[in-house]
DNA sequence: CGCGGCTTTGATGTTCATCAAGTAAAGTGG
DNA sequence: CCACTTTACTTGATGAACATCAAAGCCGCG
């Protein structure tokens, strides 16, 4: 189960965001007293599709997966989120309720940031509100370019990616434990199982990658950049 | 050549969008002198890709293209921009300069309002602040809708609804004339040239649409609908 | 121990891009 | 206004990329 845990001050976690610079020290200690902080552990849901959205989620551990039943037995995974990212900061304004789950993918620490508070502070504080905004626009900016990016990539080119964004992005190493199934990184890059599969296979085969079961040493970083431009 | 025409009063044509709904008079008095309205025929250019963003767009008539070079002999559509439509709402905030041209597709009229204007809206009003946001996470969402659900059919699905799109949400009739060449079609939805005239063809051969040039009749919405759906 | 989910490989079929070639329409210079 | 050029449109044939189907091995778990 999810665990409550002993908040730590926003004050000292701030450094972390961006966001927040704009709030000063009282702005901070309002903020402290809005938000809840959790660990969840690999596997465990942090909100269902459909729950109504009363705070912003702001990853500050671990990764956490934003996906969508589409069928009976398909799913699809809208994004990963990271440290520092913020979830729901889009939605919160225009929908009332979650349109996907959320669930770790490793044991994770997120705060829940009451959506009142956030709005009081918007209308109160010009400062953070330009903040808010720009912060909104890079994430759109974000998310646009890297769709966008992947769906004109072959597969190849997809995998490639996503391989890299694990390394240089996530972290930050050569060699890393993929937090994912083959089945999961083909609902997140649009492709199928056995794709992601045999294209494993030929990087392996290429030289490009080592693999061992979910763990992935990435050995020509140069090639894999040269797919992912390529496709 | 583009016209600059005399500037109706904000205060009277504000009713048509919502965004202004949180400005009073005498913010839409501000609004006003902040502001220019420009007419361009069908094929004039509004902007130039890597032109400086120093205003926000807004359509007030007519229809104007989102679009990008990609290679020597390839442009890409972005999207298609319609009346009470903000364009560079998003842009404005973290770039310097457009990514994308724009151009008239119909003979349109449109209001450039200063950037500086806004910004300075928005630190000091914070009721305007939030309608910006919200105006900004919807425009994202119907982006991030439509983009994504377009990826995820087929030529066949792509062609039902964009013609939807023009004749439901666009021009509210079954028979128009389209705005753009079958290649710009293609350059909107992500296919080859010869593919839209391909299904257009077949479309018109199980008598869901007529086609002469450049006008279409949409005979049957329903089937439309459902290919669109289906794919 | 056996069941279900994840992984892997091979075979087959569909969808769509690409190439090629020809016609119609629209702009251009004399 | 007509020859000329270019651009838009159209149809058919071919091939590449990818989804789908099928089958089997692996592994953890009740």
């Amino acid at each position: 189960m999810s665990e409550k845990i002993k908040s730590p001050n926003c004050e000292i976690c701030a450094f972390r965001s961006v966001l927040f610079n704009s709030l000063g020290i009282d702005g901070l200690g309002k903020m402290n007293t809005c938000k809840d902080q959790f660990r969840f552990k690999k596997g465990e849901v942090v909100c269902h599709e459909g729950d109504p959205i009363e705070s912003i989620i702001y990853v500050h551990k671990g990764l956490i997966k934003l996906h969508k039943r589409i069928s009976e037995n398909q799913s699809q995974i809208i994004s990963i989120a990271r440290p520092f990212n913020f979830v729901g900061l889009l939605s919160v304004f225009t929908k009332t309720e979650f349109f996907y789950s959320i669930t770790a993918i490793e044991d994770s620490s997120v705060c829940f940031i009451k959506k009142d508070c956030v709005l009081g502070e918007i209308e109160t504080n010009g400062k953070f509100a330009l903040d808010i905004i720009r912060r909104m626009s890079r994430i759109t900016d974000d998310i646009l370019e890297s769709k966008f990016a992947l769906s004109k990539k072959n597969l190849r080119g997809r995998i490639a990616h996503i391989l890299l964004d694990f390394s240089e992005n996530i972290y930050k190493t050569n060699e890393f434990e993929l937090p994912v199934s083959r089945r999961e990184i083909a609902e997140l890059i649009d492709m199928r199982t056995e794709n992601v599969i045999r294209i494993f296979s030929e990087f392996r085969k290429d030289g490009i990658i080592k693999i061992n079961g979910h763990m992935i040493e990435i050995i020509n970083p140069e090639m894999l950049q040269r797919v992912s431009s390529a496709g």
